[in-house]
DNA sequence: TTTTTATAATTCGTTAGCCTAAGTATATTA
DNA sequence: TAATATACTTAGGCTAACGAATTATAAAAA
């Protein structure tokens, strides 16, 4: 078989896997996958604003207001109104939320990481090679990826009080 | 860093990409992402079942029900009710149909394989290698991989008229 | 053969996610 | 101060997904 039909099916069953079981996983928290990615970019940065998750997400503000609705009506955020400038709002987990984010198992992660951790020196850095060659390849054109490249570090402590944006 | 987390922000790089950049083709092309994907799978088998769809996407029968409405008011495909069990109705694509999923760019083909064909020889080979590493960790369980293996086919030539499953 | 159970597909009602357009409040700049 | 830009929200409309109920048909059991 050519290798790029070998590499293409290998990438989509990556996305299938990752899609199938981010649904059952989120389905388990109670939350849907969407709303998961959200409150984990709000706890990575401690506070953001809505402005800030849709351009990390690629969606729309109004759909990020919309998302942050729901998810204040679960207690899982709130939004405090900027006192430096008064448009922004940011964007707080809750105590809940906390809890939430820290409890809901992160799709990855949960399935995968055991597995990479048990692997030989060697073929763990052959593997993040490819992968970010890969990601560089599908990333070449104007896609920015620079906010993804906080979304990794999911062990992070948990954030500080202190709100990003207002020094 | 950390190997597991340069992996795991590559992993999210792969998945941030194509689905962006999913949305956008999809848009092009006048149809959504998921529907172009059922396009896929029913020029790939020639004729197929909703049930079979539902199966292959990991998405309910009413689900594909409802997506199989929307294909047929667009003239993408048509249903025809089985003779052998009438149980069945057998989907197959129309000539726009067919025209729409050979036109519409597959958003991983498109943007990737002209990259990935430019390596060198090795780095193919790793690269494939890596990737299906990965995905079988992440199937690691039950997630059935053969009817997706069939998705990297797409320079098939165009199914025949005879439908499966029907003989 | 008749009854029961299983399967295939659809319909219905609901929820989530996404978009665009329009509106409000606040900053910035000319 | 007036014009423009930015941040966010609201409203309306679509797609996608689900579970439950329904209909038609097939297969198995009595």
């Amino acid at each position: 078989m050519d290798r790029t039909d070998a590499s293409l099916i290998a990438l989509r069953r990556i996305l299938r896997a990752t899609e199938l079981y981010g649904r059952t996983l989120a389905r388990i928290a109670g939350l849907t996958p969407v709303q998961i990615r959200v409150l984990q970019i709000v706890q990575m940065h401690g506070s953001t604003t809505p402005k800030q998750i849709s351009l990390q997400m690629g969606v729309s503000q109004a759909t990020i207001s919309t998302l942050l609705d729901r998810l204040a009506a679960k207690a899982m955020i709130e939004r405090q109104r900027s006192d430096i400038d008064r448009r922004k709002t940011n964007i707080v987990l809750t105590e809940t939320g906390r809890k939430a984010v820290e409890g809901a198992p992160d799709p990855l992660q949960q399935k995968y990481v055991k597995e990479f951790e048990a692997l030989a020196d060697w073929e763990q850095a052959m593997i993040v090679a490819a992968l970010e060659r890969v990601a560089a390849m599908l990333n070449a054109s104007a896609i920015d990826a620079s906010p993804l490249l906080d979304m990794g570090e999911i062990h992070r402590p948990p954030a500080p009080e202190a709100p990003q944006g207002e020094p």
